[in-house]
DNA sequence: CGGTATCCTAAGGGATACTG
DNA sequence: CAGTATCCCTTAGGATACCG
């Protein structure tokens, strides 16, 4: 990501803007409004923050992101998406309803509810 | 991939299909016909054949391609898509046309082609 | 609060050689 | 032809400590 290459099919080039493990989660999490550091740091369980700081730093090259930054004291930073971050999450969009459709199974088509009591 | 996790967003089980270095070129190979191993060898350059042989092999093990084995001396091999192997590569285009849009800029919309000379 | 700076490991993936 | 089997190396990412 943010490595400039030679794109053998179209959708490697969008792959390389959200490799990294936290990145479609923090496009997910900043998907509705912006979220300061310390937020999406807790959003996030299990991130450091050297990594996440990395990410976004990414994120932020490649255009995804927005990084406000509060001149105050205590320091405020504020992560939002930019218009090409929004683009992209709807372009996430169907990839996620794939992704649901296998880790819900399709389940019943209309009224047979009894199998998502688990 | 092939990981049993539990997933934060569900883009995120759909990336972790789709993890690895040559995966979506997979997918991409195989959007129209079958392939032979050899073939999709020989269309992926740089890839070893360890490498191709695994992730062959975990996109079998997620459904996502078929691996048909002609009993032949020479052996044949052709991996083609499933029906989940399809409905995620349609679920990948949009994906591929937001990276299209970034790779080849959208130009100009009519006339205005001055600054897209550099 | 929102970061850098270091150090370290786990694993994905490349190269090469061998096999049914 | 279509793989395994090894060995090795780079790098993403985790842990921790310190800074403006």
């Amino acid at each position: 990501m943010t490595k400039l290459m030679p794109y053998h099919c179209p959708i490697d080039a969008a792959m390389h803007v959200i490799e990294g493990k936290w990145k479609v989660l923090i496009l997910w999490e900043l998907r509705e409004e912006a979220r300061r550091f310390g937020a999406l740091r807790r959003s996030l369980p299990g991130v450091s923050e050297k990594v996440l700081t990395q990410q976004l730093r990414e994120l932020e090259l490649d255009g995804i992101v927005h990084r406000r930054v509060h001149e105050t004291v205590p320091p405020k930073v504020e992560y939002s998406l930019t218009e090409d971050g929004r683009s992209l999450n709807d372009a996430l969009a169907p990839l996620g309803a794939w992704g649901a459709r296998r880790v819900l199974p399709p389940d019943a088509p209309a009224g047979t509810a009894a199998d998502t009591a688990a």
